[in-house]
DNA sequence: TGTATAATTAGCTAAATAACTAAGTATTAT
DNA sequence: ATAATACTTAGTTATTTAGCTAATTATACA
């Protein structure tokens, strides 16, 4: 019961859904993730450790980076399915359009100082 | 994005997850869901209104009695495939295991008083 | 017509959650 | 070693949520 709810109350914040949609695309840092949400880089790395403990993303380090992806559904059934259907929901979402075409223009790079 | 959310939110919630279990076995009253779950009355009243916000159950009348069921998940893809997927998930859960047992001897007629 | 019963709504309190800023950690580069 | 950078953790505040009791609504029945 515990892991279910664990997907389910990460799920349940827009900004976390968000994150999972736009890791769609390809992984990301948690800078390029802030940036593309427009939030607080602390906001954003507790809401990534979250959907990390429902075994819904994963990271690796990379440097100085940390770099956020999709789990591959092997934590449990919850997790396996709503990583698998969250692929093909909410695309339509005009939040989620506004989100896939910003991405693109999103580079670790390109984000300074702040 | 929403109807996602509430679905989401709905389920996030180990009670109202009970909830939905023991509506697998039979339609049931109020009276009969918090007797089962030993919770306030008005406590599980407003959890089967967010559950039916979310379209996971429905209701109607009979009497002073008001009975719910699951939905038939028509109202999102989102309710459609939680309603289906937890027919078969956490059923092992020694929490569910516990109150399937208790559940045939749940009956509305000998709820007295409170 | 009043009384009992089932459910909902209102109102309250304690706990959980999401946001931010600021401080701390870890890694790279000078 | 020192400084800069990316991230995380700590600490604070405002909002949401889950629980309860008490009051209200709606229906049935004597």
């Amino acid at each position: 019961m515990k892991q279910f709810i664990k997907v389910m109350k990460a799920l349940s914040d827009p900004n976390r859904v968000k994150m999972m949609k736009i890791l769609q695309s390809r992984p990301l840092c948690v800078c390029e993730i802030k940036e593309t949400l427009g939030i607080a880089q602390s906001t954003a790395s507790k809401h990534l450790k979250l959907l990390e403990d429902a075994g819904l993303t994963r990271s690796f380090k990379d440097g100085l980076w940390v770099n956020y992806s999709l789990a591959d559904g092997s934590d449990s059934p919850y997790s396996a399915n709503m990583i698998g259907n969250l692929k093909h929901w909410l695309n339509d979402e005009i939040e989620v359009k506004n989100l896939n075409q910003i991405l693109p223009g999103i580079n670790r790079e390109d984000i300074v100082g702040k």
